[in-house]
DNA sequence: CCCCACGCTATTTTT
DNA sequence: TAGCGTGGGG
């Protein structure tokens, strides 16, 4: 039993447990039994969770090796760990790496419980993990073999179906009918389904979500499996409750089931990936799932001025689907929330660039503010403005590393030479550079693969040899299996750096990136070097190509002085003093597709939450009347967000600035064509300010027109007023 | 087998 | 706008 009592908080205690609030402080010393600790935004969430973590080492109550800490990135588990070590080594000697193993990301714990029992789950020794790429072309294979239309039923679209079904831990037999024919006729999608894994299991690989599926499936089977993983465990600790998908809940409560010594935080009201399988209800009905719960919300926000705390509480509770909290602050009142609108994007970052321009002359440095958008393709227009001001930025998020085509390229020949019978590897390189052994030749080998079996480097073999060589295709054919073969050596004899720069140097493949002579060559050959380079901190090829298929870290630069730009999805856990949130039109956000369902709007709102809440001190929203979204110029209406935020919170921008109607009428005769507006907004009932627009306009030269919006719907535009057409 | 022209479509993205 | 996949011609 657990026999400190939470007075024990005094002077005697360590300053890390001084510095805690009380409601942190019972989430720390609530040691026996589950425990939800529903924390706001900016309430000191990881380091609440942290504080149990060593608390709980700091009482003897478990050893490091016995805690289970799970996180979401590899970011968070590194910063526990180093937080929990700082603790440890103080009080005790020889602290050892493998003591905070249990320490890592849902998928890095799953894999290393998996590693002790790959056969229970179909699989063999040293199985591979598949990534994005890989699994979207076992998918199109796998779919194509099915004569599913690929054109039609883009692969990536499948990919999401399959993945959404293994989230949910479906098996193909247990994917209902309904479900299914949301995308694809009769039982196609179980059948698509059943062979990918079928596929997977012949590469002896596994994709993310079986990484958590595979143990899963193990221990609701072989209950010793299941025991003896749980009795290792004393506690369990887990960050971002919110974010986690069912098969990853069933996971916890499988592994919990004893002790129940489980704790989770999170913030319902920041749960923004459903799309990637979260389950905001996951976190609702915590309580439930483990009886006896001890609830704690951590209400006291350390990061914004109140304010912007109140802007974002009014935002939030639009939802009706949240656990509720209320989130205060004792931080001193500032500036209003600024609210603005402008003609186009292009005003809109203009305004951006200037304002973050004049927020560090008055002693803001620019790695202070941060441009949250709602989707990538916002991006640009900032970009293009931000370049011609001269002001620094830096894109947060985007194609890591990792992901780029010619660092996966080279990891292709990396593994191909390490594993000769990794298909996927085979099939990315063998034809890049160009050696003619193209998509024909390719299907010969794969034919014969399904014959006689074996890697598609010893059906190539074996073809050779049987046949002799005749045609081009085989001559080419040849000579790639024979530099395998040397790439194979190299690995085996040469220093992992050097065999690598041999492979990529004698494949042909950095001499194809110095001939291209596109803009980009020159910084994908940089990016391979810095790839090679890179193999100096791994003692083996096996032990790098592990780290990279569960460590996709973000390839960043050093924290420069520059403004940030990102996702409002990317901005998840970062503070700013400034924060700008453009684009808050419908459409754009609340996006399009999330329009029609509640849920789905719900998640934008919540979405809008969290980019609100990243700011500590300034906050600018704004919108624009007319956007170049994929290359045309649409025409959308202020979000119906705006209609959310609470007046006397506001200033509106244009307030300050020079007037903004400007009435006109058409100088030329207009017949329904786009023409320039500016119209009247109104808040609420009272705070009205001006928008620029554009819209469909029908008039005569010298008439007034009357504008109307493709949607139809009622707007909350009250005076239409126009400038003439292409006058802005 | 390779190249090019054309048409289609378009959130969010960790592991 | 751009990135991708397809289909026809060399």
């Amino acid at each position: 039993m657990n026999s400190i009592n939470p007075a024990a908080a005094d002077e005697e205690s360590p300053a890390w447990v001084r510095a805690l609030n009380e409601a942190q402080r019972e989430a720390v010393f609530a040691t026996e039994g589950p425990v939800l600790i529903l924390a706001g935004a900016g309430t000191g969430k990881t380091r609440t969770l942290i504080s149990r973590l060593r608390w709980i080492l700091h009482c003897g109550l478990a050893r490091p090796w016995e805690i289970l800490a799970v996180t979401f990135t590899n970011k968070a588990a590194s910063e526990m760990r180093t937080r929990a070590r700082a603790n440890w080594e103080e009080n005790n000697d020889a602290p050892r790496d493998e003591m905070w193993r249990w320490i890592g990301t849902f998928h890095s714990l799953s894999l290393r419980m998996l590693r002790g029992f790959p056969e229970a789950a179909g699989l063999q020794k040293g199985f591979s993990i598949l990534d994005g790429d890989d699994q979207a072309r076992v998918i199109k294979e796998q779919a194509q073999l099915l004569k599913i239309d690929t054109s039609q039923h883009r692969p990536r679209t499948l990919l999401e179906m399959v993945q959404g079904w293994k989230d949910l831990a479906l098996l193909p037999s247990q994917v209902g009918s309904t479900d299914q024919s949301r995308w694809l006729k009769g039982d196609l999608g179980e059948q698509l389904y059943e062979r990918y894994q079928e596929r997977l299991r012949d590469l002896n690989a596994c994709d993310f979500a079986d990484l958590i599926f595979h143990p899963v499936r193990v221990f609701q089977k072989e209950t010793d499996i299941l025991e003896s993983w749980r009795s290792r465990f004393r506690y369990i600790l887990v960050d971002e409750y919110q974010d986690i998908n069912t098969a990853q809940y069933l996971w916890l409560r499988l592994l919990g089931g004893g002790h129940k010594n489980v704790c989770a935080v999170g913030d319902d009201d920041q749960s923004i990936y459903s799309w990637r399988g979260a389950d905001i209800r996951n976190i609702l009905r915590f309580p439930t799932d483990f009886p006896g719960t001890q609830t704690i919300r951590l209400e006291q926000n350390y990061r914004s001025q109140p304010r912007i705390l109140r802007v974002a509480g009014k935002v939030i509770s639009a939802n009706t689907e949240r656990a509720g909290k209320n989130l205060y602050s004792h931080l001193p009142e500032e500036e209003p929330v600024r609210v603005g609108g402008f003609w186009d994007d292009r005003a809109e970052a203009a305004f951006i660039s200037g304002e973050a321009e004049n927020l560090r002359r008055n002693g803001l440095a620019y790695s202070e503010a941060a441009v949250l958008v709602r989707i990538t393709a916002q991006m640009r227009e900032l970009e293009e403005r931000f370049l011609a001001d001269s002001l620094p930025y830096r894109v947060v998020g985007g194609l890591r590393f990792y992901e780029r085509a010619e660092i996966r390229d080279a990891l292709a020949y990396l593994r191909l030479a390490r594993y000769s019978g990794d298909d996927l590897a085979f099939e990315r390189v063998v034809n890049r550079p160009r050696r003619g052994i193209g998509e024909t030749t390719l299907r010969h080998l794969r034919t014969a693969q399904n014959s006689t079996g074996g890697s598609l480097a010893e059906v190539g073999q074996r073809l050779l040899s049987g046949g002799g060589l005749r045609n081009p295709a085989a001559r080419n054919l040849a000579a790639f299996l024979s530099s395998l073969e040397q790439w194979r050596e190299h690995v085996e004899s040469l220093p992992l750096l050097d065999a690598a720069r041999r492979i990529l140097e004698d494949s042909g493949y950095l001499a194809m990136w110095r001939t291209d002579k596109s803009f980009e060559s020159a910084g994908r050959l940089e990016n391979v070097e810095s790839l090679i380079e890179g193999l100096s901190d791994f003692e083996s090829m096996e032990v790098f190509l592990e780290h990279v298929s569960l460590v996709m870290e973000q390839w960043q630069g050093a924290d420069e002085e520059r403004v940030s730009l990102m996702t409002l999805h990317a901005a998840k856990g970062l503070e700013f003093d400034a924060v700008f949130l453009p684009g808050w039109e419908e459409g754009v956000f609340p996006h399009m597709r999330s329009r029609e369902d509640k849920r789905d709007l719900e998640e934008e709102r919540r979405l809008a939450y969290v980019g609100v809440t990243r700011a500590r001190r300034h906050l600018y929203i704004t919108y624009a009347a007319s956007r170049r979204l994929h290359g045309r110029v649409e025409v959308q209406r202020p979000s119906s967000f705006l209609e959310l935020l609470p007046e006397s919170e506001l200033a509106f921008l244009h307030d300050e600035a020079a007037p903004v109607v400007r009435e006109g009428r058409p100088r030329e005769a207009v017949k329904r064509s786009r023409a320039s507006l500016a119209v009247r907004w109104r808040v609420g009932s009272r705070v009205r300010h001006e928008v620029f627009g554009a819209g469909e306009v029908r008039a005569q030269e010298g008439e007034w027109v009357s504008v109307h919006f493709a949607d139809g719907e009622k707007t909350i535009l009250s005076q239409y007023l126009t400038t003439g057409a292409g006058d802005v």
